[in-house]
DNA sequence: CGCCTCTTTGATACAGTTCAAACTCGGTGG
DNA sequence: CCACCGAGTTTGAACTGTATCAAAGAGGCG
């Protein structure tokens, strides 16, 4: 694969880029790293706004973040929406796809955005020569289900306030975990869609966080929070499962 | 593999399993099949109350249900327990438990049971020799995360009553495709049970399905429900997005 | 500058929870 | 055989957290 770096085509490649340990920490060698390359096709750019897919439509990739903010959002004939999850750099959409070969969600850039795409078939097929590639997947599926089984108890069990914490603290470990402020950062998503994510309504949400704010326990300046104190915001959800559920 | 049919050790075997369709609904040719026999687990039997696996603990094996009925539940520090499903003949359990090679909930009988052991490194290997087998385990744990999808929307959506009205359909569903009757079935588990599922409080699982009861829509006789007026229940969902959420 | 969207805050309503008591059923032992 | 017991369930009454309705405030963008 000839790695030519115009600007303008810029061919993706695993091998060199500064995701590799999130989006696929995998121990491959040389060769199996360069087949991988060759298999992700050119990174695709989207605006704020724009949909990745939508529910429905025939599922063929998934699809990487390399930059930006995605959410994803179930539909219901209603006009309802749920917001399923809220995804960031290194991390994989589109795994409901693969069941019924159609998209189960809508994936929304929730800021300009960039991902990888890969096609499935063709990972498949590749999964199947490299035996770390395929338990690579089998974990990363894995990973989601257990996602989803906290936010299912937090949805379950857990009050506003303790939706909230959990929210920001997860928000925070997974900022941090890329280099990124633990306790200061800009939500990209607005009080409707953390509602929904949440199973509250946007009021609520405002009201919650200005009772977070209140209590000293963080500092709100519309998107942009501050953690002052996270272990007490821990120590509210202490007592909830392993504390690390919240978003996606 | 020497298939001796001695009753004492009663080795399972996939090719003549009535639930191949459910569990493993592939074209493996006879070939295929033999190995996939070979690896599968002797059946394991437990009682009502017995636990298959719980959080924590090591995972080796994904198992699935030939006989009886499972919930799994998530639980939290101070007690309180989330059930993130219910499982019937022919599906699967464990799948949250490879992405950290530890089981991420209990799975509980709820009657007396009988399961299929998949080791899964064995099932790993298999299935990079056998395509239509890797195929079908990817597919199998996207529909989980469907599932999960499914029951994140009704937990944040759905009010009281159509949770219920979603859950039964959901149960009945399931039940009819594996042949009972889909109107008139026990359920295996308890209000509280239920309500842990649903996110409620078990007297609300009471009340509503008493509710559910004036309106004539169904019958209720402790655990045995009469669903009288199954498209009622459907419209009840219609508006709450692909209506056969409920459970696993 | 002014419109528009998002957000905050308040007042009220209601669904679901909590607490409590009565009831049913299956099992056990006198 | 019947009385008794406990777990699970139903039902009632009061309470509470969140939703709903409404209005005012804050930024961002044309």
């Amino acid at each position: 694969m000839a790695d030519t770096l115009s600007p303008a085509t810029l061919k993706v490649s695993c091998s060199n880029c500064s995701l590799r340990e999130l989006c696929l920490p995998i121990g491959l060698n040389p060769d199996e790293m360069s087949r991988l390359d060759a298999v992700i096709r050119q990174s695709r750019k989207l605006k704020r706004g724009d949909a990745l897919f939508r529910s429905g439509e025939g599922f063929r990739s998934l699809f990487a973040v390399r930059t930006g903010f995605f959410k994803t959002t179930v539909a219901s004939c209603d006009g309802r929406e749920q917001v399923t999850g809220f995804h960031m750099s290194g991390e994989l959409m589109g795994l409901d796809g693969i069941s019924a070969d159609l998209h189960g969600c809508d994936a929304i850039a929730l800021e300009d955005s960039e991902v990888c795409e890969l096609p499935f078939d063709r990972m498949e097929d590749l999964s199947r020569d490299i035996p770390s590639l395929q338990r690579h997947f089998y974990r990363l599926m894995s990973r989601e289900i257990v996602r989803d089984q906290n936010v299912m108890l937090l949805l379950g069990n857990m009050k506003a306030e303790e939706r909230l914490a959990a929210f920001l603290l997860n928000l925070s470990q997974r900022l941090s975990s890329r280099g990124f402020a633990a306790n200061d950062f800009i939500l990209r998503m607005s009080r409707e869609e953390i509602g929904s994510f949440l199973g509250l309504k946007l009021e609520t949400v405002s009201r919650t966080l200005s009772k977070l704010q209140q209590q000293g326990w963080i500092k709100v300046d519309h998107k942009h929070i501050r953690l002052l104190e996270p272990a007490t915001l821990k120590a509210l959800l202490s007592g909830c499962a392993n504390a690390g559920s919240g978003a996606r």
